[in-house]
Order: structure tokens, then sequence, then C-alpha cells
DNA sequence: AGCTGGAGTTCCGCATGTCGGAACGGACGC
DNA sequence: GCGTCCGTTCCGACATGCGGAACTCCAGCT
């Protein structure tokens, strides 16, 4: 198996043991995650803190700066929220809400930029998080106008539930992304966590694809929702002539 | 040698050679500038393209998704710029100058947060970025307050000259740092960049430590500077007792 | 066309660096 | 003072990473 095998994967299996959640971990608990003895896991971890991947504290071991500062050279979310977040401030002071920017990351999305309503309290995804496509507005905004294979590999994964409203059934599904398609406009009602409507919008560049989606979230009720759509198709047209320039 | 001799080092090596600005490499120049032969740089790409560090494109590579999303995990500036936020917005919208939130890494100060003037045009550095200490507000007001043994550590490094104005004289620093400690406030005289002025104070944890430094950048004159420097003590003050809870 | 330079990829034998069980040592907390 | 769970060290066997060299492919010249 050439997957697990190489030195490096295996390092790069303990930087994976971090996105569950906890903070910090302590060299065992680490080494069970990644499935790796634990004194291979000490000698990895010595090098990943030597580079600063990792860093020790009093209690464990936690993601450290050097991971920080790549992850903000990253280029595509970087050239797209430089591009975007004017447009993105635009509509947060307009609405008053949460704006969002995604992208597409593999049947995932991948939140780049979020500009927090004033009052809210903690939102449930922050930028760097990954969400299923299939339940948010974000995410059935990219899939509407993306090649029917993408589709097709969503569906194959499965649509996982999230809450008693998403959308399980593939052919719903297909509907649902051909009602986008007709008003360019994505919701999301509460299938992504209960409480919470969004509405989006997708992003194209130069060559018309489908980069990336705007929304707007966290009202409570449907009509609001519906109300906030032609602020967000507004935001996402002149974005995408943004992009194509 | 220990250091480049294990295979993860060679690895975590070419990823340092994207920090030097460019956002895509080829294959052969990341071998060189990370000092490996072309055949073993292309192994490892290999697979750090398949934990996808780093994608491929029609004409090399560039950093990836995974990165992205790991460096958004990383805990220390995470939970700092969630506390802080609120703090930094407040003073936005009051000064309606640039905003910034850095830490401390080693003598570097690394920015967490920017938030934007409106109308200011591309700012000199961004969130994630790197600048030495010595030559700017945040850094030495992280400085003022840190033990001497890093100033020791920040001296013995050079104070390297990025502007005529740059302290570059030991002693001048340490009187420098001597006044930021009386006002509790630091500023930075075209010293990191020339026509940039601006103001900083420090952000202590609930030990008493300097963690981190707020600042307000972008204007013209000394005088406005020294104009804001209230604004930022108080954001500063409140922060640190936010951050003593 | 034909050539040339530089891109990425493949091959394969050598030996180097990795592997991991096991044993050690230290810090808690019961 | 005893058990537990942590991190660290050791070392022989061996698998794996190493990298020079050779190959292909494409783009741009002449």
């Amino acid at each position: 198996m050439r997957n697990s095998s190489s030195s490096l994967s295996r390092a790069l299996s303990l930087l994976d043991a971090f996105d569950k959640g906890d903070g910090e971990l302590t060299l065992t608990e680490l080494a069970d995650r990644a499935g790796l003895p634990k004194s291979t896991a000490h000698r990895l971890v010595g090098d990943l803190v030597r580079w600063r991947a990792l860093e020790r504290t009093p209690h464990g071991l936690r993601l450290g700066m050097r991971l920080f500062e790549l992850g903000h050279l990253v280029p595509s979310p970087r050239e797209l929220r430089d591009i975007a977040l004017p447009y993105l401030e635009d509509l947060h002071t307009t609405t008053r809400k949460t704006v969002n920017l995604a992208v597409r990351d593999g049947i995932d999305i991948v939140y780049v930029e979020k500009l927090l309503a004033p009052n809210e309290p903690v939102p449930h995804s922050r930028a760097g998080g990954r969400l299923p496509m299939h339940c948010t507005a974000l995410g059935k905004a990219i899939l509407a106008y993306s090649p029917p294979a993408l589709l097709d590999e969503v569906v194959a994964a499965g649509l996982r539930r999230m809450t008693p409203k998403t959308i399980q059934d593939p052919r719903a599904l297909r509907t649902e992304l051909a009602a986008v398609r007709e008003r360019r406009i994505a919701y999301d009602v509460e299938e992504s966590r209960i409480g919470l409507h969004c509405v989006a919008a997708p992003l194209f560049d130069r060559r018309g694809e489908v980069v990336a989606a705007v929304s707007v979230t966290g009202m409570q009720s449907r009509s609001t929702a519906r109300h906030l759509a032609p602020a967000v198709l507004t935001a996402s047209l002149s974005l995408s002539r943004q992009l194509s320039a």
C-alpha cells in the first residue's frame, strides 16, 4: 500500500489527527489517532515541531504558527478573497447580516471569508471550515452550475442528513438544482442546521465556470431570506464581472 | 546532520520554497529552491499533492486547500482572534483606519487579523504576514513588555534596516522601549515603510504576560498618530481585561 | 521540418534512514 | 508508595527512500 507506507504520509496523517475539533493532543493520543506506533510518532513529531507545524505546550501538542502562515499564502482562496472583500463588505453593511464566501473543494465547500453580523452569537461555520455541498445554499449554488459529473459524485458519496430538512433524495436534489439555475439563487432552509436560513448566488470566472459562491445568512424566516435575494444576486453579478476582468 | 536528512524535513523544505512571494512554481524550480534532486522532489510532491498540501495547475504547482484549512485551525491565533474581533471592529469603526492584531513568533510578529480602512489601497502586510519586531509599532509594543532575553535575541539577529528611519542602534532601541513602557503605547514612524505611521498597544493574558498587540495604522502624519493613541490604548485595556477572564 | 532546451516522468541498485517493540524514567493522583 | 499514563531512548533488521541517468514530450527558434 503505497498510501500509508511513505514516511511523509505518516507525518501528514499526524496533522490530520487535529482537524477533529480538539486543539490540543498528547503524543499518545496523536499516535493512536494516526494509527502509528508511539515511537514512530515521536520521531516524526520531532521534525514537525522543529519546522513549527506543531508546537509543544505544557500538556501536549497543537498546530503551530508555520501552518497559520502557509495557510494564508494559499493562492486560490487568497486571490479570490482579495478581489471579493470590498463587495462582501458592501453586502454586509447593506444587509447587516452574516456574509459568506466559499469555494468548492472536492464535493464540499470551504469557507474562505465570513463577515459576522454584529449581534449574532457564535456561527456554526468559520473561515477554513468545510461543509457538504448538498445541504448548503453556497454548495447548491455551485453545484447547480457545475458539470453533471460532479453531481454524480456528490450523490455517490451519499447525501448525508444534517437536519430533518436536509435533502436526501437524489431526484429531489436534481429538481432543486434546476430551480436554482432558473433563479440564479440558491436557498438553504434549515438544511444544514435548524433555525438557519441562507441565500446564495454563484460566482463565475472569465471562462464562465463557477469558482465560488456568496451568501447571506442568519435570518430566522424564509420570507426575509427571499427579501435579501436581490442584494445577494446583485453582489454576485458585480463580483463575477470583476472576476472576469 | 539530522536536519536535512529525514525525508519529512525534505518535504517540508519544499513547502518552504513557496513563502518567497510567487504563488506558482514548476517542479524544477521547486527542487532547486529546496536544494533537492529533481527525482526526489518529484516523489515527495506526489505525496503532498495526494494530501492536497499542493495542487497541480497547468503550469506548475501551488499550495493547496488542505493547508488553508489547517492554517485556520491553528489554536493560538484562532482563539485570540475570536476574542479580539469585536474590539477590533469597534476600533475600526471609531477611527476609520486600518486596524491590526499581531502575535509574536520568535523575533518576528505575525499578523493575525487586519481590518482594512475603506479607501486605503493595498497594504504592505496581510493576515499571516511576518515582519521584524524592531521596526514595527506592534513589535515594539510586545518587545517592551517581554523578558530582556528576547531583546538580546532581537539585537543578536541584527536590526535590519527597512527604511532610512529604521532604528538600527541597539542603545536607541533600548531607550525607545523604555519610552514605550512609560506610555503603554508604541509608535512606528516610517520605520517599516516610508509614509506609514502606526500606533500600537500591548495585550496581556491572565498571567500578565504579553501575548499580542493591537494597532491602528495608515495615517500620514505623526500628529494624527498621537491623536489616536487614546483609542488604541483603551481598546487594548478592554481586550486585556477580556483575555484575563 | 528539424533542432534545442527545459519541462516532467521513470527506472533501478545501493545503503541509509526508518521502523517499532520493548524497556526506561518521571509526573501525577489515588 | 504504588499504579498509571505520560514522553523518551535504544537498537537490530529491513524496508524505503535516494538520486544519477536516461527517456519522453512539448514549445519556441532558426
